[in-house]
DNA sequence: CCATAATGAAACAACGGTGTTCCATAGCGG
DNA sequence: CCGCTATGGAACACCGTTGTTTCATTATGG
């Protein structure tokens, strides 16, 4: 019952969506004809698909929203302890890219545009890491997912400014936040 | 030899500051109204202590690194292992409030504004700390001051998201950096 | 090939922030 | 009390962004 899209329209939309992605993640208040060049068209056009730029942002937040959800899938939140499936979970929202810098400088609200299931399933896995004692009591599920995105950035921004590897940064990352939510002896 | 300038200019110089140091900080982007009003002061003389935008940010710069080398002495970095100090120096930094805000949202940059001897403070102590054995080598000391800013952002975002009051936000981090940065086993 | 869809360029008004000027007023100090 | 300093308010031009309209051009598909 879709409306009949020519696969010209839907491409386009999708290239809009696709600059718009990578402009806002480097700079959150880029104007719409920065975002309109980096997709190669005019402004008008950006206009014809998105009228203002609320829903561009819109677009961009179910763009996100859906990577999201593919990345829970990937990470296979059940297998394994708490910690491991915690572990998983990083590795995964690492790979999520500009996805990740989109929500950290606030142009996404990701929680507010997953499906609701899906929006807590972070949490769902620290209190699993505390029942199986993957994780460490002493700091509440919610604060460790906070931990967990406090270390995103900090991977994030360590390619950033020294150049690193995005490999070399997932490692760093991954020992770093091991350590952190580890059960303390 | 500095000019003689009367009280009256000092303090509304003071009250100009503090409010842009408080306004910026929970929005990087307010307008100069938005700065004058909170200081409950008319745009026109904060124009006339600021001429531009750029030298208000200036100013609250200078404020801020003030605020960090007076950090810095209160964390006593030379006494105790690495670790110890790294533990301290994070508690004074969270201590900074608004000035930690400012440099985690950009509009200062405390490494370029502060005293050559004590922009690479944080990175001496994590190699003193690598030295003593009492941080984990498996991440350099860059590394490991990437850790420290994100976990104070984490505790600072906790604070503002849960309403968690400033000590237990301070011990959660605390207690999360000391297992992160500690020496593996 | 021709009708329609899709696009780009230009021009426009509206808006908000900025930086400046001018003038009136309040307040402190001699 | 007088004068100088500090201030606030209003008005102004300037600039970049936004959203809209118009018109010409391209390309897609029946």
């Amino acid at each position: 019952m879709t409306a009949p899209v020519s696969g010209v329209r839907t491409r386009t939309r999708q290239a809009i969506l696709a600059a718009a992605v990578s402009t806002l993640a480097s700079d959150p208040s880029a104007s719409l004809g920065d975002v309109a060049d980096a997709a190669g068209v005019g402004r008008t056009t950006l206009h014809r698909y998105f009228a203002e730029r609320s829903d561009l942002v819109v677009g961009v937040t179910e763009e996100c929203a859906r990577a999201v959800v593919a990345a829970h899938a990937r990470a296979r939140v059940l297998d394994g302890t708490g910690r491991e499936a915690l572990l998983r979970l990083c590795r995964e929202y690492f790979d999520l890219g500009d996805v990740l810098a989109l929500a950290f400088n606030g142009v996404v609200d990701l929680d507010g545009g997953l499906p609701g299931d899906e929006s807590g399933l972070s949490v769902r896995v620290c209190e699993r890491g505390h029942d199986d004692g993957s994780l460490d009591r002493g700091q509440p599920a919610l604060w460790l997912v906070n931990v967990l995105w406090c270390s995103l950035y900090s991977g994030w921004a360590w390619m950033q400014e020294h150049g690193a590897s995005r490999h070399d940064a997932l490692e760093l990352l991954l020992r770093t936040l091991d350590g952190a939510v580890r059960p303390r002896d």
